[in-house]
DNA sequence: AAGCCGGGGGG
DNA sequence: CCCCCAGGCTT
């Protein structure tokens, strides 16, 4: 009999898509330092989480020093687990969102207390420790464990609905949603394990490389055959754009008190909110644009007109919902200023820059107390 | 559902 | 230089 043409079989498109995303990211993965070859192997899975939650809001390119000294400073879990707080700090200088190494903490003794010292293996179990939501627990799961669950990220997410031409916006909760199912259904064409993983992987890895937000590389996509979004010519309009926000400016001045031993103050800012617990030179913030910064901080230091202030830089620097008009002051100090400061400003202590850059201390205020790292 | 948390890279 | 990005927790 005349055989028609044959149908594509539902799902020959995902396996055909789940097999050239296997192919591709073995020809193309990159080089990590949490990466370890060959590719497929199972992964410890406290190394995964350290590099996951780190890598959350974080590029690679930033995170990867970090790692190195992280594990090196903290090789277990238990390592970590008995670390004091503002060591941990420390080696997170300067990668941002200092909550997500108190909450890495947090799992570690977690781990540690309830789980003895054995990180959970499934992904359901994992979403139970501090930090770990979905997307880190599928990381976990998947590169440590192999369970065929997808990590979605916000890479992931752009280029499913990409690929199926979703209108909807990354972030969107629904479209989350949708790109999680969509994953998981997905990788696990791929074939038997630790195919899914690589699957997965490769949908990161392509989000980040390839399917771009802006100025994808679609001529060099190995999902470019089946990309409804490339076929329609929608690619540059998914996802689509979310509203801009209007951030507050908000004025700040930084007084690098020097003593004549070449020691400068610090304070610890406060648990919680901006730069929680991290280290800072006095720093006072404002509102009302009509203050100046030098009369300011004369105020909230209680120094006498004796006290030279010199103002060595201003600058701003955004965060996502303030801009920071930063003033920076100098000012060398007397044995007696010292001790009328330190009644005005408890908790000020006194260190060398050198002790100070072995300290948790924000990019903003590398910059105020060490130029810059 | 919306707001809060940093920092750097790209156009 | 402005614009963009994004996981998890809290409210």
């Amino acid at each position: 009999m005349a055989r028609k043409p044959s149908k594509p079989h539902p799902g020959a498109r995902d396996k055909a898509t789940a097999q050239a995303l296997v192919r591709w990211f073995k020809a193309n993965a990159r080089e990590m330092p949490w990466r370890p070859r060959p590719l497929g192997i199972k992964r410890d899975p406290y190394v995964v989480l350290v590099s996951e939650i780190m890598l959350q809001q974080t590029q690679v390119s930033r995170v990867a020093p970090a790692f190195e000294r992280f594990i090196a400073r903290f090789p277990t879990i238990e390592s970590l687990a008995n670390a004091p707080e503002p060591d941990i700090l420390a080696l997170w200088s300067g990668l941002g969102y200092y909550r997500r190494a108190k909450m890495l903490h947090a799992a570690a003794q977690a781990v540690v207390s309830d789980h003895a010292g054995t990180m959970p293996s499934t992904s359901h179990a994992l979403k139970g420790l501090p930090g770990v939501g979905a997307y880190t627990a599928a990381a976990v799961a998947s590169l440590a464990f192999h369970e065929p669950t997808a990590m979605v990220d916000g890479n992931v997410t752009r280029v499913l609905l990409r690929f199926d031409a979703r209108r909807a916006g990354a972030s969107d909760p629904k479209a989350i949603a949708w790109a999680r199912s969509r994953a998981d259904a997905l990788i696990r064409h791929a074939g038997p394990t630790p195919a899914p993983t690589l699957a997965g992987e490769a949908l990161m890895e392509l989000g980040a490389t390839v399917c771009t937000p802006r100025s994808p590389r679609c001529d060099v996509c190995p999902l470019r055959t089946w990309c409804v979004a490339r076929a329609t010519g929608l690619t540059d309009t998914i996802p689509t754009p979310k509203r801009t926000k209007q951030t507050p400016t908000v004025r700040a001045v930084s007084i690098v008190l020097e003593d004549h031993a070449g020691r400068v103050a610090i304070e610890t800012r406060p648990a919680k909110g901006m730069w929680a617990s991290m280290v800072q030179a006095p720093t006072i913030e404002w509102a009302d644009d009509s203050r100046d910064a030098t009369d300011v901080a004369r105020e909230a230091l209680a120094l006498g007109p004796s006290a030279k202030l010199r103002e060595r830089e201003r600058f701003t620097h955004q965060t996502t919902h303030r801009r920071f008009e930063f003033t920076v002051l100098t000012v060398r100090v007397t044995d007696r200023m010292k001790r009328s400061i330190e009644r005005q400003r408890p908790g000020l202590s006194w260190a060398t820059r050198e002790a100070i850059a072995g300290m948790g201390v924000s990019s903003v205020q590398a910059r105020v107390l060490l130029n810059g790292h």
